[in-house]
DNA sequence: AAATATTTTTAGGTTAATCTAAATGTATTA
DNA sequence: TAATACATTTAGATTAACCTAAAAATATTT
């Protein structure tokens, strides 16, 4: 059984791990649970211990096969919550990174279950995010990156990478939601910024980095 | 702003408040929490220093004007959770405690008032026990305890005292639910049970014990 | 490759919430 | 009311999760 502060650890080391091929560092990890790299010494060696990370000293952590179902099992719960969130509660997109974020925690597996049930299992979150089953299996929507996108090309928002509330307000502004149409009208060349039109209405532009943020369907 | 154990603490002592006149005991809480008295000795010196209880030393703690407000959101939360639960979520009433346990201690303001919304701002939890609302207001239906009403007195199940998991098992098996009538048959005086009928049934016995654990509309 | 910079670990300390055992206060009873 | 019993508090440890500062390992530059 994993505490409040270890499932944390593990769920971002998780993430950290799914950006990288190499091991991940002592360092990216602190930076992300905001604290400092000597918790982070303290906490990988805990865990190593209980066997959900595989660490060697100086040269960052890899999580086992363990620690990956382990990690799936916190991630389909937020995922889930979050999905209650908006489905149920009306809650923004933009509301529900924090209240998902304790409610991840709570232990319980009927719980899960039938929140998953009555949710009519949902196979993606708010944010076009794939939610585990309760085997840990989940299926990503192939996916590329608007800045990776060549002009004239169009297609359907399917996820963002970003869950921070000032991102999916801005894009709310702009008229942006998971399944609007898309198609880039002119690439600056300059700064890499973008002029896109949204469901064939009048165009707006994004910056290069909102548009790294941003997946469509290919 | 109170943890996850001082929102427990104070919880509980509110509860203990209301079923007695004079102080809360130092004994009684540690009873309650399952701890021990030097922990809650502690736990209410910081509580006191928190303004939510007022305490001298050997004479037990009562809880003040803010701290019944507190406790109150707390219960709230707990019985909004429960609600939830069994109406939403199919679960049994002997299986939502520990749930809202965990539950209770989610922050967010918006998330508990989305959620009485979304129940349809139920005034009752699955026990029967009254639902505070925003401002801690709350209503109880009149009521008397099984063992307290004479023979061939009738009225409606409108709560339960004890909510564990094996009582209301029980409950269920005997065909005893919420909202059942319910008619005492016969008092036997040598050990306090009863012979009730429910629902105009076929009679059966209860014991004392469980008689004083059923409150029933005069 | 030596010097320098960066990253990571270790050593030692802090805080919240718990505990046991001993001391002290309060209540009961002979 | 003195003796005894019971309740409560204090003193001092323990554990988890964090911290700072210093030491050690690794990486990068010149």
């Amino acid at each position: 059984m994993l505490s409040f502060a270890e499932e944390n650890y593990l769920k971002t080391i998780y993430h950290l791990s799914q950006e990288t091929d190499s091991a991940v560092t002592t360092n990216a990890i602190a930076d992300s649970l905001n604290t400092k790299a000597a918790s982070v010494t303290d906490m990988i060696k805990k865990l190593s211990k209980k066997g959900v990370l595989s660490y060697q000293k100086y040269k960052g952590v890899q999580v086992s096969k363990t620690g990956e179902i382990a990690a799936l099992q916190v991630i389909r719960k937020h995922r889930l919550w979050e999905t209650f969130l908006v489905d149920k509660l009306k809650f923004n997109w933009d509301q529900v990174h924090e209240v998902a974020e304790q409610l991840e925690h709570i232990n319980s597996d009927l719980l899960i279950q039938r929140l998953d049930e009555f949710l009519a299992y949902p196979k993606y979150d708010p944010h076009g995010d794939p939610i585990p089953d309760e085997n840990g299996l989940f299926k990503s929507k192939p996916r590329v990156a608007l800045d990776q996108c060549l002009d004239g090309q169009s297609g359907i928002i399917v996820a963002v990478k970003d869950s921070n509330s000032a991102f999916l307000k801005y894009l709310d502004k702009i008229g942006l939601y998971l399944g609007a149409k898309i198609k880039i009208i002119d690439k600056v060349e300059f700064d890499g910024s973008l002029e896109i039109q949204i469901d064939n209405k009048k165009s707006t532009f994004i910056s290069k980095e909102v548009s790294e943020n941003i997946w469509i369907t290919e």
